[in-house]
RNA sequence: GCGGUAGUGGUGAAGUGGUUAACACACCGGAUUGUGGCUCCGGCACGCGUGGGUUCGACCCCCACCUACCGCCCCA
């Protein structure tokens, strides 16, 4: 094979598409019903857009950026997470201003980039839906974001689901966290893996999250985020415990969870699947939080915000291990016969009405015989065929066939281009 | 970035260091001239991921590269 698709990126086709363009358009109709309106930014963005709002040890800014120089030297990234974009885009375009009512709310949908390791549901390309809703700090939004998420992979039929909770504080709760960390992690140091050892000094919340079964044992008597939250923090993240309560909206806390991403403060939280997909293991689809103070990061006004993202290409992934379909297929309405080159010119106009008139309708260019024709709508799913050749032209008339029962049926020609519907119903009452 | 497995036609795949690369599905054509879903018959890889090498000779052995999948890292 010639050429082949980059690395790590893939071709959608037709019939996944389907699946694409289903779930995209059920995300719509919840977003629609809690009124996130979409932005569109570029896909591309100064790389100093998300080196500065990430993190600049974070391990997408330092390994997995998609960055380089264009033809103006600047330094250009490919996009790998949606939320610095939309903020970027929200500042440009002072949508904090006055006449703009708060909290903004918006969704995204679209490609990310990351340069790393393909694996199954992990793409260089992948796609993300996501929301964010600025200028309101209240526990309330938090839990409607976090609601939303819900509400959107039940809608896409999704239900065994968990939804994992955490905070990470306010600053002062996280440096007085921090601190304490490092104080019990260093007399551990010897202990860690080397990973974690590296992790203490630059990201201490990680070492946390490590995967290693010893680093696990030690975190296990790591003190608590919990127990260093400043007051106000506390009261935040009991909120939103207590919404959720209220919204019967079922969570577990885990206080070793972290974020990738260093903009996050307050509530972080994930929901998982244990699909197959995953082979039973708990999996993320969807994660997001609370990122006061990026806003400002970025250059704008000091505004709350908080949001989401949901990996499209996992969600698919699950979907496709439970069964479930969301785009019913459509039937051809009507397959077009024609016999002879002096059909050719007719079957053109006929096809051509009845899309006109509302139908779907197929015809043959292959020069394929009547027999072959039959195959073609066989296959398609016609429901009906109109068959014309020589002798209907001469008559002004056309055969049209049930395809399910066989039933076949002489119609004028006019008739056909005034009213197929009419035809069609004549011919269903005469099978009755 | 590291480790492991794999790479034969549209698809699923069998295959051996030595003339014509199984089989199945799909697809296309045919079985009396203009009618489908069944059956029967026929066609369908100038080629075995790419490039080197070993050999009298390689799809089958060796090396490199590419890609996919799995694990690690990390994450959606």
């Amino acid at each position: 094979m010639r050429y082949q698709r980059p690395k790590g990126t893939a071709d959608i086709l037709p019939k996944e598409a389907k699946q694409w363009s289903a779930v995209e358009s059920r995300a719509r109709e919840v977003f629609e019903k809690y009124r996130y309106q979409e932005m569109r930014t570029p896909m591309f963005e100064s790389f100093d857009v998300f080196s500065r709002t990430s993190g600049e040890t974070s391990d997408i800014v330092t390994k997995e950026m998609y960055d380089f120089y264009d033809k103006g030297d600047r330094h250009i990234t490919l996009r790998p997470e949606g939320t610095a974009g939309i903020v970027r885009a929200y500042v440009e375009n002072k949508l904090y201003g006055p006449e703009v009512q708060k909290p903004f709310k918006t969704f995204y949908m679209g490609p990310m980039f990351r340069y790393e390791r393909p694996q199954s549901g992990r793409l260089r390309q992948f796609h993300q839906i996501g929301v964010e809703a600025f200028g309101a700090d209240s526990p309330a939004l938090d839990v409607e974001v976090i609601s939303l998420a819900m509400a959107l992979l039940n809608s896409v039929g999704l239900h065994s689901l968990k939804l994992s909770l955490n905070t990470l504080g306010d600053n002062e709760s996280r440096q007085n966290y921090r601190q304490a960390l490092i104080d019990f992690l260093e007399p551990h140091e010897a202990e860690l893996s080397k990973d974690s050892k590296e992790r203490l000094h630059k990201n201490p919340l990680r070492v946390l999250d490590s995967k290693d079964a010893n680093d696990q044992k030690i975190v296990a008597e790591a003190p608590s985020i919990l127990d260093y939250l400043t007051s106000d923090a506390t009261k935040h993240f009991t909120l939103v415990k207590q919404y959720l309560d209220a919204l019967e909206i079922p969570y577990e806390i885990d206080s070793n969870m972290v974020r990738g991403l260093d903009y996050y403060n307050h509530t972080i939280f994930e929901v998982m699947s244990d699909s197959k997909a995953f082979g039973g293991k708990w999996t993320t689809v969807c994660a997001g939080g609370r990122y006061n103070g990026l806003v400002e990061q970025l250059g704008g006004p000091e505004t709350p915000g908080v949001g989401f993202g949901l990996g499209v290409e996992r969600l698919l992934l699950i979907l496709d291990a439970e069964d479930i379909e969301l785009s019913e297929q459509q039937d051809l309405d009507v397959y077009v016969v024609g016999i002879g080159e002096k059909a050719d010119i007719e079957s053109l106009k006929i096809v051509q009405a009845l899309r006109q008139q509302g139908f779907s309708a197929e015809r043959d260019y292959l020069n394929k015989k009547p027999k072959g024709q039959f195959k073609a709508a066989n296959k398609a799913n016609a429901n009906y065929t109109l068959t014309i050749g020589q002798e209907e032209l001469d008559q002004q008339k056309v055969n049209l066939k049930d395809m399910r029962t066989s039933q076949q049926e002489s119609v004028g020609l006019s008739q056909i281009y005034t009213d197929f519907a009419q035809a069609k119903s004549v011919l269903d009452e005469k099978e009755n």
